[in-house]
DNA sequence: AATGAATGAGCGTTCATTCAT
DNA sequence: TATGAATGAACGCTCATTCAT
């Protein structure tokens, strides 16, 4: 038993952590959750390609074995952590939800992105290795029409109240915006010293001025 | 191309074609290219990961150590493959440049990028394996710095020629544009479903529009 | 030597015996010391060069991947294999330590150490591959440091007793004799033929009659 | 052409060095031995297995198929280079012989091996390739079986003069300080801290006084 | 005489995976 | 439930060698 800490403790009725006896229920969501976590962890810092079985079993402070135990193989594993992090994704969509105006809601969304070291390296470490895992591309794909039918409404009722520029659909203006997203998540690994907190900040407020309701005339645009 | 067959083969005493030793014709620089050529097939086909040597050489109808002859390592291959593929890109970006408005440019400058099937592939694996090779980031810092440099100057002209919107300066707008370039880039081979050619056509499109001149007054955004 | 077939096999449906996978009985320092046995014979017969991972692997009967699961890199095997012959030749060293004489002390030595006809190959390979390893060198200089310590104290007691000449100091004596016998150490592989036992017999003899006691005046050397 | 120097150019009949028009005649020794200067530089530094014939071939400015065109592969290159180092110490043996007493003519050698930084670890080098190569260990034999002759008849000379021991036969003699002087060969690249010039002064005068005159008795020793 | 392109075997090492315990 | 021994294929790389030029 390698580890003297909160494993096999659980907080049930009350306030106080009580040892359990016997075979622990319920922990295997979380062993799982705890690997996900060790391999989270292994990828932002060394890549999926650099990611073994091994590191991400030590770092856990499991055995190789416990990893295919868990989980099938790599694939379902990395599988299960893009659930997992596209569940963690929704809950902070959620969260910021219904916040006013468009910039206030873009600053808390990238105040709690920016806010996980660990948020972009392993996006862009999926998004790449994607193409190369037709289980996670079909994942990522879900996720993201999913976010685009979201940022998609949202940009709708902004549009119904005018407070951005109705001339472009609701989805391609989505669709424009989680690109740009995309593309920044892409770069910042490779050249990060681009990416100072005030860069970022004149980016997101060009990207208001860009959605920003046009004066003039309507025209549409896409079809 | 230098040479069509790529391979010195002699039928020496019968209809048998044997792999020749030696001194062959031919010269360095063609030869590099000719194995570049195969790695970015293998690159864009399989992936930087699953690109071995010997798979290069294979294709390229080598052995593994002439792979090893003309790079020194797999690390410099890559580069120089990077290399090359900008300088493919500084080429066609030159040839189009001078086209009279916005649209007609992204559309010429579309045109060739997507009709080389190889040409998003190979870029998106370059950007994700960026983050684990500091050599190679450095050549598409370097790179993409330049590019957002001549998109600048590019829709800076626009601007004072009242064709776009002149409220974003010219650096975050080109930023903005070759983010969402990178976007898209990266999401293509995730789901190319998504982007038919219709789709493309929509979303190209949007971007006019969305960089169109503004009637109203002017509004500087990040500043 | 805890198991004599070392490997695990079964017989599950007939008379074929499989390689067996999944976890074995017996124990982790067993396994490698079985390895560092392989080893040893390899690198005394065929040389530290050509010892390879593979080489060592088959005459062990497992397979390459096994031996970097006992053993985190080559120099780390090596390193464990001269700590382990450094270790049964101080078992050695104790065992024959309290003979009465220098004399039969030598012929004591001599019987154990060319007993081992993996002895002086591995020895002399150990050696010269020391050059070129830091840390085995550190391993090397470290036992030689207490070997030459050992036979100069033996040496000195010798003096004091008046049985070996003390003209010169015990450690200068323990040098001269340590770097003899590494001499012939490096010599006997090359030119096996000429260590005779005969020729082994009057060279000893003459290393006793090189240290014998000096009748006339004495005369401190080498301050 | 990859060199102006001194190539190609020989002082044949005067003092003037004059280009050589067409065929350079006699060159074919004057580049083995430049290949062989590579060669033993090489190895010095990196030992008998690092040596690639690349690396030798770079270090004298040429190409790898002139080393091969020299030699017709990697054994026949270290035999020549074995012999042509013999060549040397058998000149410098030559020069200082003939040193009045035994001291002197130590000094003397001494002076000279040390002198050279690439002569003990190409030595050493030598003397551990030898056991897996038979024709290098045939030259080395042959070699040190001469060098033991001129020892063992140094030594009788001394001994008929009185001025060494004649109780241990001038060959035995020979032998075992042959054998002292290869001990420290060996050892003195894995613990080069150890032969400082004064522990040097020290084990040399330790071994004249070894083989200073016994007063007493006269014991043959080795029959 | 000398080059340098190309081979192909082998190396140390990593790794996902299997599975008896 | 979890271990960890062991596999075996693949990887990047090095190298002596061959040989047309």
């Amino acid at each position: 038993m390698p580890r003297s800490n909160g494993r096999h403790l659980t907080s049930r009725s009350g306030d106080e952590e009580v040892a359990q006896r016997g075979r622990p229920t319920g922990n295997h969501e979380a062993k799982r959750a705890e690997l996900l976590k060790a391999a989270t962890s292994v990828i932002a810092q060394e890549g999926y390609a650099n990611a073994s079985l091994r590191k991400v079993a030590k770092r856990a402070g499991y055995t190789t074995g416990a990893v295919t135990y868990y989980f099938a193989n790599k694939e379902e594993m990395v599988i299960a952590l893009a659930e997992s992090r596209f569940d963690n994704y929704d809950a902070m969509l959620e969260a910021i939800q219904g916040e006013g105006d468009i910039k206030t809601l873009v600053n808390s969304w990238l105040k709690t992105t920016v806010g996980d070291p660990e948020f972009w390296p392993v996006m862009s470490e999926l998004l790449a290795h994607g193409r190369h895992d037709p289980a996670l591309a079909r994942v990522i794909a879900e996720r993201y029409a999913r976010y685009r039918d979201i940022y998609a409404s949202i940009l709708a009722a902004a549009q119904a109240q005018g407070t951005i520029r109705d001339d472009i659909p609701a989805d391609l203006l989505a669709d424009q915006l989680s690109a740009m997203g995309d593309g920044w998540t892409m770069m910042s690994p490779i050249e990060p010293e681009r990416f100072t907190p005030q860069r970022v900040r004149e980016l997101v407020d060009a990207v208001i001025a860009l959605i920003a309701p046009v004066s003039g005339g309507r025209r549409e645009a896409g079809s």
